[in-house]
DNA sequence: CTATGTGAAGTGATTCACAGCA
DNA sequence: TGCTGTGAATCACTTCACATAG
């Protein structure tokens, strides 16, 4: 499940913007590749779209194709990641070091693309002071309050259990974070200027489970 | 992201199935607190959305409250529960063990909920044979296609590497298996009668980004 | 001749507003 | 009176189809 609250008199619609990822991902491969020129219907194969609607998205960003030509990958590349905010270092910090954020912390696949991990805290006194990877010790949550506000992270990531969940939630809308990825299967309630998703492994696995029920 | 590919003369819309697992998580709590009758004001404040629309989402499951009265917590809890398919054990098999594979194994959250670990595959020959958990031993990938089919999982998690995906995704509908929940950051291209869900979290992360960037 | 960019049309989901019932 | 269930209205996204540019 994914939801997401936040201050909308969009220009862009959510659908385009949660689809702006995955074009860039398929951009990164061709450019593995060494294909210089890619066309909407190439990019609606690679990301399982139509060749309309990766057009119509693209449109909202600018115009960055060739008409009779196709999009120069590398340089349509630069546009997304530029509207992604992804030219710039987006700090993020992590409250929960479970198993589940141990696996996002060593994860390096957004450790890459312009994502910085900047402080990592959980409850448990003895993980405090231990290494927790990318050269961070780990902060107790008592301390959270008092020492996010100068980390300064955009984007906070949940993966606390669900009690603790709220409670983390609210210390970093006060510590000013503007971003919340919620692993955590409750409702958050934040404030309308700070944008939520929500992931929740239990409800995916519910939702097909309802398609294998429909399915016979 | 999510994305769902699959047979569609949908009677309940894909928008409203996405959001029954969360009604249904809002009313175990009310459970838990002892509370015996929620009106469909009462779960939108705890779900996050809007009384009309959880009125509606519940219409397309049937007629399940009291006019004047609300919801009878229990019962309705059955009745999606019942929708969704989890009456009936799901047999689940996991595809990679690594770090985030081990985390949604030892996550009990899902475990209860109707959920059955049935395999755990990983190519790497050191982890072959040691213990998984929940008396579970891992399995080799190579040893996949015999093995799947009989022990007839209708959901399976792919936690491998990107490129390691398709391949596993194949031999997995090979298998009969007709829901794929796919952790690993690549398009997968499955059958039409095949059921897919992405979860894609550095697509979350420049999702929030994004955001960040047109906040200010 | 090819492929983009985009109004217009079509489709589907959300919200409204009220009839129906306890 | 209070709250559900639901047509009707609204809003948002997708798809079509074609003018436009190379």
């Amino acid at each position: 499940m994914t939801q997401v609250t936040g201050e909308h008199v969009n220009q862009v619609p959510e659908t385009t913007i949660e689809r702006l990822p995955v074009y860039l991902r398929c951009l990164h491969e061709a450019q593995a590749m060494r294909i210089p020129v890619i066309s909407s219907v190439g990019i609606a194969q690679m990301s399982g779209g139509n060749a309309a609607q990766v057009r119509k998205d693209l449109s909202y960003l600018g115009e960055f194709g060739t008409r009779g030509i196709g999009y120069e990958v590398d340089s349509l590349a630069g546009h997304i990641a530029k509207a992604l905010g992804l030219t710039q270092q987006r700090r993020v910090a992590l409250v929960g070091l479970g198993r589940l954020g141990s696996a996002l912390l060593s994860y390096g696949g957004f450790g890459d693309r312009g994502m910085t991990w900047v402080a990592v805290y959980d409850s448990d006194p003895d993980k405090v002071g231990t290494p927790a990877g990318g050269g961070l010790l780990v902060r107790g949550s008592a301390e959270l309050a008092a020492t996010l506000p100068e980390l300064g992270p955009g984007i906070a990531v949940i993966t606390t259990p669900a009690n603790a969940a709220q409670e983390v939630a609210d210390a970093i809308v006060a510590a000013g974070v503007r971003s919340i990825l919620n692993f955590a299967p409750v409702t958050l309630e934040v404030p309308e200027h700070v944008t939520l998703r929500q992931v929740d492994l239990s409800v995916e696995l519910q939702i097909l489970s309802f398609h294998l029920a429909e399915g016979s």
